[in-house]
DNA sequence: TTTCATTTGGCTATAATAGCAATCACCTGG
DNA sequence: CCAGGTGATTGCTATTATAGCCAAATGAAA
């Protein structure tokens, strides 16, 4: 669990906080919707963001709209770069492109996955990257795989009293998760027939690949060992344990 | 030129710094290490990387050192969409592979360039993004392009009183700023006799795409025509005016 | 040009934060 | 296993960075 230090720091929280509002939005942002959405105070947002600017983190437009700027960019070129996900996570993802079947990394972000990753037959790399879906964890084979490498406590205070999506309450949630870690992977039903089977990265797990549309109990077994196999070989410099 | 607010955050600011730092180490670092190359008080550190880890944005290892986080992954991934400076920039730049030269696209950040994709021919797409390359602005033919765009009051309050990498001082920058402007795009000579063409990419510039490696002026007349009808192509949702 | 909506600055009060010193945690060597 | 040393972190108090209210400035649309 993440201990907060005795003194946190709250305008670095809500400062991040919008850098993650800015980062997301398809089209600039006006301050006054921020702060509507987010339910700061407009002239705290004004300020932050205008630091965030001020600092290259932003972008402000001629109507004084903002979107993310810059700086954002750089400190992605530096996280791809550090954590290796990139060469190294999709180098070897590469190799099960000839399984003609959806392939995707990604990592938990609260009750979310981010799909880093999320390539279909027939895309390029560059369409691949860069897919910005936060889905909900629990309708994710990634998500589950992910969740599995936690305590029960931790994903119980996750999802608090609100509704588990794709999960009929906790005690369902709690079999699959069980079942994840036992199988040390999670198989999720698509709605089109197939499964998507979902494996952790590292120890502790800090990402997820998987492989989606397999279909017959024979072929999921031989993506699902294929799939662990590589999961292994992804370096460990790429590590970022949840 | 990017104004603060009346009253800009300083919290926010230096947790910024913070974030930079850590996106851009190999290696997991401590509170006192970041403190001292920082020259920051060492509590302030430890509660504001305290604060970065509670939230994601900082990953923590078992000797208590710390990383890049996982929030930074997502806020990578929010970014590359967004921005769409990935999947579209870089289907461009795949048509110029067979020119077998090293092809980058940069931003301009400070007084540097970073390198978001820097390909060398023989490598694959995995291996050339990403790169946290921060170079000096001066000395490569993206940052001549980008500081073009810039008024010569912003350039010279960039690069203060000291010195400017690659040339003898302000007046002889002015004069390949005045020629980049003139030219449209920054020509500069290569270590190993070939040289490197720099092109701004949007209006007004948000990122520059380069090919290194050019000898003889017919072939670099031609590749700077080609490289200026590439950046032509590179869609307007990429935009990030500096 | 005027009007309206949004952004931003100034001011004052307050609470978030800074920094010092003590305590805690971890690692290494005997 | 224990002790010592080093670094991480907390608690406390003072201070200053920041919050929020309100008015002024700015930009866009009619």
């Amino acid at each position: 669990m993440k201990t907060l230090p005795s003194q946190p720091n709250q305008s670095l929280m809500d400062g991040l906080r919008l850098l993650e509002a800015l980062a997301a939005r398809a089209q600039p942002v006006a301050c006054t919707d921020l702060a509507k959405e987010l339910g700061m105070e407009l002239t705290r947002v004004n300020r932050l963001v205008k630091t965030l600017h001020h600092k290259g983190f932003a972008h402000r437009d001629r109507s004084r709209k903002y979107g993310p700027g810059a700086g954002l960019l750089v400190l992605s070129a530096a996280t791809l770069n550090t954590l290796g996900l990139f060469r190294d996570g999709l180098a070897a993802l590469q190799e099960l492109r000839e399984e003609k079947l959806v392939t995707a990394i990604g990592v938990l972000w609260r009750d979310r996955v981010s799909y880093f990753y999320h390539w279909s037959p027939g895309q390029s790399l560059e369409e691949a990257v860069g897919r910005m879906e936060l889905f909900p964890a629990t309708r994710s084979s990634i998500g589950l795989a992910l969740l599995a490498s936690h305590e029960d406590s931790e994903v119980r205070a996750l999802f608090g009293r609100g509704p588990i999506p794709g999960f009929k309450g906790w005690a369902d949630l709690k079999r699959a998760l069980d079942a994840a870690r036992r199988d040390g992977c999670a198989v999720m039903a698509n709605a089109d027939g197939g499964v998507s089977i979902g494996v952790p990265v590292g120890v502790p797990p800090f990402a997820g690949v998987a492989l989606s549309g397999a279909r017959g109990a024979k072929e999921i077994a031989r993506l699902t060992a294929r799939l662990k196999d590589l999961a292994l070989r992804i370096p460990q410099n790429s590590r970022l344990a949840v």
